[in-house]
DNA sequence: AGCCAGGCAAGTG
DNA sequence: CACTTGCATGGC
């Protein structure tokens, strides 16, 4: 097991980790202490964890450090939660509902969530409540996933495509994935056979990648752009949610909420600018927790 | 009871 | 190509 500390102060912006890996942008982390999205602080010795085949990694705030321990080196950890991002960069161009996103929020940082396990856990967000999505995935580790021993704790490791793909679908049925269930088996089988997979989509260009992502079963146009932005690197990509639709009707009349995924999102490209998948971060943690 | 939840696939016109 | 409908499940 490695183990450090990072001082939070030299991150550029700071980073606010009940933000970063609650706000319902990655299901694949957990706490030790309680349930996920009570948006409560971590008691005293507790931690955030995730254990996927990529590796384990725990981590908590302490006296102005990140503490972590993990499988891999430390640079996992700062990958995983985009450390070396300079969040102060984050501009609002003088629109008026990311500037008061901007200036509400401190320290929410994009997540880099491995690649399948972030595309999978996003086929299963189709038509599902944030929180649930989350119970999902734990179910779907609990189930399929093997298990790991790791300091005082052993945790259920996110199940990989082929362990996936082997599942009946009345296995993931009665883990209540409800109709998403054939599309996850689908989407493991391409990957597992190696026809697709998610990583390839890394090194072409935003449009193209977001295609090639929805070659996959149950990948439509939204689901693409959070496996993009939350695991591919791609800031650019907005993911056009309810959240954000309501947003777009209410804040911003000159745009036709019902012009269609590809017009919508290009017009908030264009009103947000650099990084406009990034400051949707924070327009979609705003909208859920301060303005709601 | 009925509607909604980080949408998508399949079926029409 | 644009538009409509069905879809498992659970919470309110």
């Amino acid at each position: 097991m490695n183990q450090g500390t990072i001082a939070i102060n030299k991150l550029e912006g700071g980073l606010d980790l009940t933000r970063t890996l609650e706000s319902g942008q990655t299901f694949l982390w957990n706490r030790t202490d309680r349930e996920f999205f009570s948006r409560e602080s971590l008691a005293k010795g507790e931690w955030y964890y995730t254990a996927t085949p990529g590796g384990v990694a725990m981590v908590r705030t302490s006296d102005e450090k990140l503490v972590w321990k993990s499988t891999e080196g430390d640079g996992f950890v700062r990958e995983r939660l985009r450390l070396d991002d300079d969040l102060t960069e984050l501009e609002d161009n003088g629109d008026t509902l990311l500037k008061t996103a901007l200036s509400e929020i401190d320290g929410l940082r994009l997540v880099n969530d491995p690649e399948v396990p972030c595309l999978v856990s996003f086929i299963c967000s189709s038509n599902m409540r944030v929180e649930r999505i989350h119970e999902m995935q734990q179910e779907l580790a609990r189930e399929l996933g093997g298990t790991v021993s790791f300091g005082d704790y052993e945790f259920n490791v996110y199940p990989t495509a082929s362990e996936l793909a082997s599942a009946t679908e009345d296995q993931l049925k009665s883990l209540k994935l409800g109709y998403r269930a054939s599309w996850v088996l689908e989407t493991a089988s391409m990957i597992s056979q190696n026809r697709l997979h998610p990583a390839n989509a890394k090194k072409i260009e935003y449009k193209e990648a977001q295609q090639y992502l929805e070659g996959f079963t149950g990948v439509g146009p939204k689901v693409a752009d959070c496996t993009l932005l939350f695991s591919l690197g791609f800031t650019e990509a907005i993911p056009l949610d309810t959240w954000i639709q309501s947003a777009v009707e209410k804040h911003y009349p000159a745009c036709d909420v019902d012009a269609g995924y590809d017009t919508v999102t290009e017009f908030l490209r264009e009103q947000w600018g650099n990084n406009a998948g990034y400051k949707q971060n924070y327009v979609f943690e705003y909208l859920r927790t301060v303005e709601a």
